[in-house]
Order: C-alpha cells, then sequence, then structure tokens
DNA sequence: GTCCAGATACTCGGATACCAGCTGTCCGAGTAACTCTGG
DNA sequence: CCAGAGTTACTCGGACAGCTGGTATCCGAGTATCTGGAC
C-alpha cells in the first residue's frame, strides 16, 4: 500500500498557500522552488487540487493558485482524495464466486457482501476517518507553535521576487 | 493508494485452509483451482506467507501449505503485511528541509517531527490496528454463521482427488 | 493628459515519453511415495 | 513375505518476461500587463 508522493507536495504547498494573503496567487514554480521540486510536476499535482476547488487558479501574470476556500475547511482526506483517487485500497474482486467455489458456497453467498472486503472496508473507513478530521489550518498551527516566526518567514519568502 | 491484489487471495486461502484438518497440506495448485486462480502466481504469494510462518510448506508427493499456526492468532494485518510488504503508505521525504524551505525554518524544524507526517502516520496507525484486531479464525467463523454449510463443503471439495 | 489597440510575457492545463514495480510465467531443486529385486 | 535401493512423479521456490500505472517533461491556449500612438 502506497500514496503517491504527490500528496505530500500538496499538503505542504497548502499549508504554506494558508499563510500568504489570500488576494495573491503563488504561481507553480515559485511553490516548486520553496521546496527545490519539479515545477511542471508539481503543477500538475496543483491542477488536480483545482479540479475539486481545494485551490483556485489563474493563468497569466500575476496569476498562480491560492486557497480555493478556508484552511478550516480542507482536510488531510481531501488532499489525498484529490491526488490519490477515491479508489477503495482493497478492491473486492469477488473471488469467493469464481471456480468451484462459487458452485459450492452458491446463491447463500450472493446475499451476502463478502466478509473480507468488509473487514478491510472498515479498517479503511478508520483511516479516513482520521485524514478527515484534520485541517490543513490545524495543522498550520501545529507547525505555527514549533516555530512561531515560520508564517512571517515564509510569506516574506514568497513576497519578495 | 491501492493494496496488492494478491492480498485478497491469500486472506480467502487462510480461511480455506483453516478449515482443512491441519495434518493435510493442500498444492497451491488446487488452492487456486478453488477460485480459479493464476496458479503460479497465487504459489508465489504463498511463498511469502510461508517466509513469515503464516503457512508452513512441504515440498514433494502429499506436499503443500497448511497453517502455520491456529488461525485465531493469525491476523489480516499479518496477512497483508506480508504480501504487500511493511513499508509506510505516506512516506515523508523531508521536503520542508529542501530548497529555501531549508534554510529558512532552519535548525528549528530538525528537531521537531514532521507534522504532515506525523498525521498521515496515526490515520495509517487506526488502519493497522482494525487489521491488527481482526484474525483469520474471526472472519472464518462470520463466515460460517452467515453459511453454516460452507465448512463442511470446503473441507469436502479438498478432500476429493 | 487620456484612452485604446496591439504586442508581450507569463502561467496554467493537458498531451506526451519514460521507468519502476506489480502481474504473470517457467523451470530447476528437493522430497516423499512407489516399484522392483534379492534374500 | 520382508527389506532396501533405485525410480518416479509431484510440489515448492526462485529466476525470468510483460505490462499497467505512477513519475517526469514539454508545448500550446489563455490572460493580464505593458507600450506606443492617436485624440
Amino acid at each position: 500500500m502506497k500514496l503517491r508522493e504527490g500528496v505530500e507536495w500538496a499538503v505542504h504547498c497548502c499549508i504554506n498557500l494558508s499563510w500568504i494573503s489570500p488576494d495573491r496567487a503563488v504561481p507553480a514554480a515559485r511553490l516548486a522552488a520553496f521546496h527545490d521540486l519539479p515545477t511542471a510536476y508539481l503543477n500538475k499535482q496543483m491542477n488536480a487540487l483545482g479540479r475539486v476547488g481545494i485551490v483556485a487558479s489563474r493563468s497569466g501574470p500575476r496569476g498562480g493558485f491560492r486557497l480555493g476556500r478556508e484552511p478550516e475547511r480542507i482536510t488531510l482526506m481531501d488532499v489525498a482524495t484529490a491526488i490519490d483517487g477515491s479508489a477503495q485500497a482493497f478492491l473486492c474482486t469477488g473471488i469467493r464466486h469464481h471456480g468451484p467455489a462459487g458452485t459450492i458456497t452458491g446463491p447463500a453467498a450472493d446475499r451476502t457482501t463478502c466478509t473480507v472486503a468488509q473487514a478491510f472496508s472498515t479498517a479503511e473507513l478508520a483511516w479516513r476517518r482520521q485524514l478527515a478530521d484534520r485541517s490543513i489550518a490545524e495543522l498550520a498551527d501545529t507547525v505555527r507553535r514549533a516555530n512561531p516566526a515560520a508564517p512571517d518567514q515564509v510569506r516574506r519568502w514568497f513576497d519578495r521576487p
């Protein structure tokens, strides 16, 4: 089980954007430079965030990305889903119906949900819940508490050309 | 985020094996036939289970696989880890130290753990806990409750040549 | 001085290659059962 | 009939391809700004 690398990038970028004046758009190139990431690929990830409204994008000079809504209303689950997709980690292919197993258990199994799939689904739900309970604002606040100067320092770096 | 397909196969096979007399080994070919799976590939997955002791394997005639310990002591986490590996889903690459971000936050960030990584780690822990709480025996029992005849039917199918 | 049209430069967004890792397959090593022969 | 060595057939285990999907890149569409000139 592996999450796409872009999820990490996207979360960090969202935290940084939460510290920048909402009327100021930041180009992907600048976001990438801050963490020394490949510009074009980060741009692709930010596109994904834009498609679901996590960030708002604008083309042209003075264009770039800004948060699409208040950081309190952006959860880690939102970001993870936008980048990594919403497909379940455990995909039940219904092998209990294939081959002799299907003819043995027969129609009795058709009416019940797959026990194995259900167990994994429950676990995944716990994972999703944890991520849905953590907002970008909350994470940004935790970082600020550990390093109070961080927001200002980040804002200043993005302000200067 | 995606789990390898072999995890589903392995869990179903473990449940089936839990219904079969422990002194009877089942060849990979027979296990595969029951669910109409590719024999060689399933064998590969069973190997992985064998390496960590979830199943015991024996070569030659009358050889095959059997459970390596009581099904009560085999958890879904054990199986998932054996097949899919134990690597964390969210791998912190430490981008907050790369580029200008590193020089800005500076050594203050070196002493603290990454907030983002910690949040994802917590979520993943919840997932792991859920899977570690579910044993093969428990799942097999749930299946049996929904279809009391299943264990006998499965045992009989594997007994006849 | 003011307004407007054209040029310009910048940024996103999707289309396009590249590559790692999962999926699937094959063959050799090892082993237990079977067979045949000799006592 | 019994014992033992050789043969046989079976099964695991790891080494070997194929291919899907994530990683990375490039270029075109669109837009706000800037520039120059006319009024």
